[in-house]
DNA sequence: AGCACGCCGACT
DNA sequence: GTCGGCGTGCTC
């Protein structure tokens, strides 16, 4: 009797390969576990997703599987489920999905080391190679290598099919690195937390807060799939959250906490570790390895009883999950665009629905489309505000000359006055967004990207924000010989010109990503506001990202109004939420926040300034609805990316001719040159389609693009 | 992804 | 003439 493998590795194929079980490893051969398979000429580890007696069609002849990795299994079948649900709506490699949620001890590809044998280095001495071959021979002469370090110092693309020659005459071997020992100091760090574990857990509860959880305890009481939206001011959301977890704890299940950006939630962290101690997780980027690990054994060992962590944190292992929360929902973080592509909400729900569980997603100013679902099917739960939302007086900078508005500077100029702290965004690097020649119009340009060079004064070179490049800034046009004179659009260092030449007295720091590119000196910067040797602190998004800022009492925000030109139907909504986050975050302390911008009537920054959520929402859903966009249909971008744009334009109509064939419940935009016509030096070109129903857009795709060949990361937006 | 095959330009 | 560049296709 045979018996069958099905297999997923962890590559952008988005299919499973079928191999035999040898009679040996049938026992512990389970789905979910690790397995080493020969995979073309080289062996691979996968997971087994499905185990059978029937013999599954493809090659006359199946392979064998070699080893099995891991006893118990790795996965639960619970977690595949999920895996492969979210794997399939993003059209992404349910393999590179499970890559993603192993911990990080096992993770780790062990990095194959490069070296000469006995008698490559004889041919190497005898000077009978040359090329390319002589090149690597005199590089590994003395040392091992590793495949990257090698492919840098050849300063080769590819060096596989020299690897692979060289191998075959016996001239060099690649062995493994030893794995990592997976040394942790799990038992000394409990040790130095437990001291909160026995602090009651107490919360205070507004009447709102106490009747929404309310609502979504009976939800979690039936021990199955339900999914509720929690609209509310932070202090009332995190206390419906402590009183749910409780309620999950107590029952002996586990919740599973994601919140946007670590920092951005370090208060919230701070209470649950406090309040929790040992039975609390947090997994975050910024962890060492072993870190990492400590807080993966324990999630894994079952002592956490809530684990926190960013979007990746979707995948911890947690057992018994009855609670998944999701902080935050409208924050973009949630989503990540590249490798396995997946949005942490949409992956909330389908793990909730595998583990049957409860999902709550939490905002005080959720996305437009989550809220319209919520609200229309049922599931929202709105606590009545205990606490009101920031507001801010908005000026309109049409009869405004310079950066700072005269309210601006008369607001800054009192806070001087009085030594108090004045906070100034302006999300935008650089001087100034582009050069511009004065006579000819003349913008340079990156070469490998379809856009201007951002034009950096301080360290007088031109930048592209997209592929990094960089060069010396140009003092002349290159067409006409004309000086270049100042820019278009100013950023966060013109602003800091204008400010210190307008306030010499103060003193003034510049928080962006160039000045701060170490860390060191962000810290410093933020240490020195922090301690009032600060007055005046200018900086970007990445500003607002940071724990810590001082304590101002003025906020200043300049709207960069280009983003609501965009063509983006989502623009009216990024304008809303990064304006609420911005006076939320400098707003903390009850300062007073003024917001400039050319659009002072468009409604997203007049309800914004207002802190009136549902003014905005009913506008913006209107909007939607009148133009079929999301929640109403569902859109899907398609990328076509590559060197060739004659190839990839035929690629795009394809495509698009077979989703038109495919039925008309598809409606087909494009092909059309992507908004970043060119990135990095490859050519891009986009297909948009729109569907009534989620469920038909996947079930198209799905169909349609396995028999696409070019890169195709897929968005899809409901 | 990685590896092989196959087809074109510039060097011993 | 070949070496080695990249485009194309496949992996149970």
């Amino acid at each position: 009797m045979n018996v069958y493998a099905e297999v997923v590795f962890p590559l952008p194929v988005s299919r499973t390969f079928s191999y035999r079980l040898p009679a040996a490893l049938r026992d512990k051969a389970r789905v979910g576990a690790r397995v080493a398979a020969p995979f073309g000429r080289r062996q691979l580890t996968g997971f087994i997703v499905h185990v059978g007696l029937t013999r599954p069609a493809g090659p006359s002849e199946l392979k064998d599987i070699v080893d099995i990795l891991d006893d118990p299994p790795h996965f639960t079948p619970r977690f595949l489920a999920f895996t492969r649900l979210l794997s399939r709506y993003h059209y992404s490699s349910w393999g590179e999905l499970l890559q993603a949620a192993l911990p990080p001890s096992i993770a780790a590809r062990p990095q194959a080391l490069i070296s000469l044998t006995a008698a490559g280095r004889q041919s190497a001495a005898a000077g009978v190679l040359a090329g390319a071959e002589k090149a690597l021979a005199e590089l590994l002469m003395d040392k091992a290598y590793s495949r990257v370090y090698v492919k840098r110092r050849l300063k080769a693309k590819d060096i596989s099919a020299l690897l692979a020659r060289m191998v075959n005459k016996g001239l060099v071997e690649t062995r493994d690195r030893a794995p990592r020992t997976g040394k942790t100091r799990t038992d000394t760090e409990e040790k130095k937390v437990r001291g909160g574990r026995q602090l009651p857990l107490d919360f205070s509860f507004s009447p709102g807060a106490q009747a929404a959880a309310g609502k979504i305890l009976d939800r979690l009481r039936q021990q199955a799939f339900s999914l509720s939206f929690l609209q509310g001011s932070a202090p009332d959301r995190e206390a419906v959250y402590f009183r749910l977890i409780r309620t999950v704890m107590a029952g002996g299940g586990r919740t599973l906490l994601l919140v946007p950006e670590i920092s951005l939630s370090a208060a919230l962290i701070g209470r649950l570790e406090q309040k929790l101690g040992e039975r609390a997780a947090v997994l975050h980027s910024r962890q060492t390895e072993n870190q990492k690990e400590a807080e993966w054994r324990k999630i894994q060992s079952g002592k956490a009883a809530v684990v926190v962590g960013p979007r990746s944190a979707l995948f911890a292992p947690v057992r018994d999950l009855r609670l998944m929360i999701v902080d935050e929902e409208q924050d973009g973080s949630f989503i990540q665009s590249e490798n396995p592509v997946f949005d942490a909400r949409q992956g909330a729900l389908f793990r909730a629905k595998a583990e049957k569980a409860a999902v709550l997603l939490g905002s005080a100013t959720p996305s437009v489309g989550w809220f319209h679902r919520a609200r229309s099917e049922g599931f929202l739960v709105t606590v009545e505000g205990s606490s009101p939302p920031a507001k801010a007086r908005v000026v309109d900078m049409a009869r405004e000359r310079g950066l700072l508005s005269r309210e601006l500077e008369e607001a800054i100029r009192d806070r001087l006055a009085r030594r108090e702290q004045v906070l100034v965004f302006l999300n935008r690097k650089g001087y100034s967004s582009a050069l511009v020649c004065p006579r000819c119009r003349y913008i340079p340009k990156c070469a490998r990207c379809d856009i201007a060079l951002t034009y950096h004064k301080r360290e007088d070179k031109l930048l592209c924000r997209y592929c990094g490049y960089e060069t010396p800034a140009l003092v002349r046009c290159p067409r006409c010989g004309e000086k270049f004179r100042g820019g278009r659009e100013p950023g966060v260092e013109a602003l800091e010109e204008e400010v210190r030449r307008k306030f010499p007295a103060g003193r003034v720091a510049c928080f962006d990503t160039e000045v701060t590119a170490r860390r060191r000196e962000r810290t410093k910067v933020l240490d020195e506001a922090g301690q009032g040797r600060i007055d005046i602190l200018l900086g970007t998004q990445l500003l607002v990202h940071q724990t810590g800022l001082p304590p101002a009492t003025l906020v200043g925000i300049l709207t960069p109004d280009a983003l609501l030109g965009l063509a983006d139907y989502r623009a009216a909504q990024k304008a809303y939420q990064g304006l609420t986050l911005m006076m939320r975050r400098g707003g903390e302390n009850g300062a007073e926040v003024i917001i400039q911008t050319a659009l002072p009537d468009h409604y997203s920054i007049r309800e914004a300034a207002r802190g009136d959520y549902p003014a905005f929402f009913e506008q913006e859903i209107k909007f939607r609805r009148l133009l079929d966009y999301p929640p109403f249909s569902c859109l899907a971008e398609v990328f076509f990316s590559g060197g060739d744009l004659r190839r990839l334009a035929a690629a795009a109509r394809i495509f698009a001719n077979q989703i038109k064939t495919a039925g008309k419940s598809i409606r087909v935009y494009g092909p059309a040159l992507a908004p970043v016509a060119m990135l990095r030096g490859l050519r891009r070109v986009q297909v948009t389609l729109r569907a009534r129903r989620t469920e038909t857009m996947m079930k198209v795709l799905n169909h349609t693009l396995p028999e696409v060949r070019v890169k195709k990361p897929v968005f899809l937006f409901d």
